[in-house]
DNA sequence: TTGTACGCGTTATCAA
DNA sequence: TTGATAACGCGTACAA
């Protein structure tokens, strides 16, 4: 049991009380300094490409890291500079489709760089979600991105330490930042496509009426409707539950009372995947009889429809990115202000192909 | 432009060179342990319950920490002790269905308690991979979790300075420690249930064969054909794609080759939602006629489906539940070594329901 | 060009 | 019971 390996100091051997992992204590720039016969601050400016160095120096002490393959120590680094180069990333919706394609925008906008995101789920739980905040905020994490679960405004944070960004669910309060998708200028795009496909007795299938996003959704549609002189078939939205059953019987009603529809627009993917099998079964052409359109583009329910379905994109990836680049922007001094609003895109298919 | 609010020691307010945001400094403990009137050794003690504080010492200490709303710097604690309390996880499929249900054990079992977790996506890209396993090293996490995107092995990540576990793809290297889905098992599972469901006609239409978990699926069902004295409908498994189309074509196939089958083992659930498709197109009735398993258990396709479908779920939070815990024991120096298996579960809906 | 010394915010050890 | 002090690992004035 004589310590003979790693021959260098094996006084410091008994030192650290609690070694979990293999024993092996990691290298520090004076272990580095040490083998490069500098001093520590020497080692350090060596590294750091600072000018005061000689280039012979230098080389020795880039030899001596690359050797004990040093890897200077972040915490220490942070707890110097004051930023910690994390940012926290609070969901309430992690096993479902929103939040992940906003943390991947966030998580590229900052990945390239020195930031890293702490991930935590807060499940909808207010009190969870206060948990996470605090340990994140005694994680010194330099700044907060809070994503909601859908789309309506949730209760403000109210003053943080460390600057704040709200994300698919905006805030409730003017004064903090927060970043949502267009569901009224999705419907608008909706209808606009249709009617740009020839289409003129259109009809609205929407989702769960307890939403905003079903609501906007439709009133931009609404309003698209209104400007190019037609009135919707049926005289008013269908609102239901966001499930391709709902889908299949509003249609199935809808057939019923109006077959001389054209063009059914949806409140998700999947209502529209419930029209499609619907329409199919009633011997109606997609999109020669009837033009159908989603909205979420879900890859995995718009690519495999029958046929492949037209739908509203949210962009939540650019929400994320630009959520990311909101809260650079306040942890630089520069704060914005209010709700901004990320447009919505076409996601163009067969089901609507005039 | 005179400073006279926030009154206390305003000549210190010109010390940080470069406040980011509001330019309010956080409190620190010696804030507290002087408006406490105490030393910060005592207001430390105080705060973390040591004993060897009077209880009016410690009042006096808790009532000024709470008025400065104080919250302890984890980075020097970290420093400190020695351990940042946070893991690096690094999947490689985060749009994907198969990672985040991982991420959310993993998350559930840290969560609750003093370990933050540190998300990285790496896209299937080893130089992306270790560009952020670096900069999860920099920042002292005290474990990895790597993710993979699909269940085949993956090259190890050699020798770390901190513990390892690779889910849901395994390492190549047997020292590791990796958590893998129980494919075969799945497989198996399956057949089992059509079995016992009274099925003796059985097919089994696969995905893509270039995927493990494709493969060893069908051998687990051959096995258990097997036992049961059974033979596969057509002789032998059916591979094509993960898609919904070629679910529907190779039953469209199957129907017209082997009229007398009686039930479907499918690759996936987007598989088994095409055999649906063709089967009730060709007027068979599901389960009467024809009982149809999926595998994966994706919720949305699954319970949307007509009729909702029985599929094997993978436990996947279960999966990063275990690699958390995996992780947790490697790092208090119990390390475990080799591929564990976790074993699938019977998600019974009432496509098979006899 | 190099080295010494200080501070970042905590906790632990000792002495008072 | 309390307080001064030494770490933790690094960057950076300042002195040599």
């Amino acid at each position: 049991m004589n310590e003979d390996v790693e021959g260098d100091r094996p006084q410091r051997a008994a030192k650290r009380p609690d070694e979990g992992f293999q024993g092996r204590r990691t290298t520090t720039l004076s272990d580095v300094a040490r083998l490069a016969g500098v001093s520590i601050a020497t080692a350090s400016k060596a590294l750091n490409g600072r000018a005061q160095v000689r280039a012979e120096t230098r080389t020795k002490v880039l030899a001596a890291a690359e050797q004990l393959s040093f890897s200077p120590n972040g915490l220490a680094r942070s707890l110097l500079s004051g930023r910690s180069g994390t940012v926290g990333l609070v969901t309430h919706d992690l096993e479902g489709r929103f939040s992940i394609p906003t943390l991947m925008g966030a998580e590229d906008a900052f990945g390239s760089g020195k930031v890293s995101v702490l991930l935590c789920d807060a499940r909808g739980d207010s009190i969870r979600e206060q948990h996470h905040i605090q340990a994140l905020l005694g994680r010194r994490v330099d700044g907060l991105i809070i994503v909601g679960a859908r789309p309506d405004p949730r209760p403000s944070l109210g003053n943080m330490p460390v600057p704040v960004v709200y994300a698919y669910a905006p805030s409730d309060d003017p004064q903090d930042c927060s970043l949502v998708t267009d569901n009224v200028g999705g419907g608008r795009m909706g209808v606009e496509h249709l009617v740009a496909c020839g289409r003129t007795r259109i009809a609205i299938i929407s989702g769960d009426a307890s939403y905003g996003a079903a609501k906007d959704r439709v009133i931009g549609a609404q309003q698209a409707l209104d400007e190019a002189g037609l009135e919707l078939v049926g005289g008013q939205a269908l609102f239901g539950a966001w499930t391709e059953d709902w889908g299949r019987g509003a249609m199935r009603g809808l057939l019923a009372k109006h077959p001389d529809v054209d063009a059914v627009l949806c409140g998700s993917d999947q209502i529209a995947r419930g029209c499609l099998d619907a329409l199919r079964e009633s011997g109606r052409e997609v999109p020669q009889d009837v033009a159908v359109m989603g909205h979420d583009n879900w890859e995995v329910l718009a690519s495999n429809a029958r046929p492949p379905l037209t739908s509203i994109d949210m962009n939540l990836e650019e929400l994320g990115r630009r959520a990311a680049a909101r809260l650079f922007e306040a942890m630089e001094g520069n704060p914005a202000h209010g709700i901004e609003t990320i447009p919505c895109r076409l996601a163009l298919r067969s089901s609507t192909a005039s």
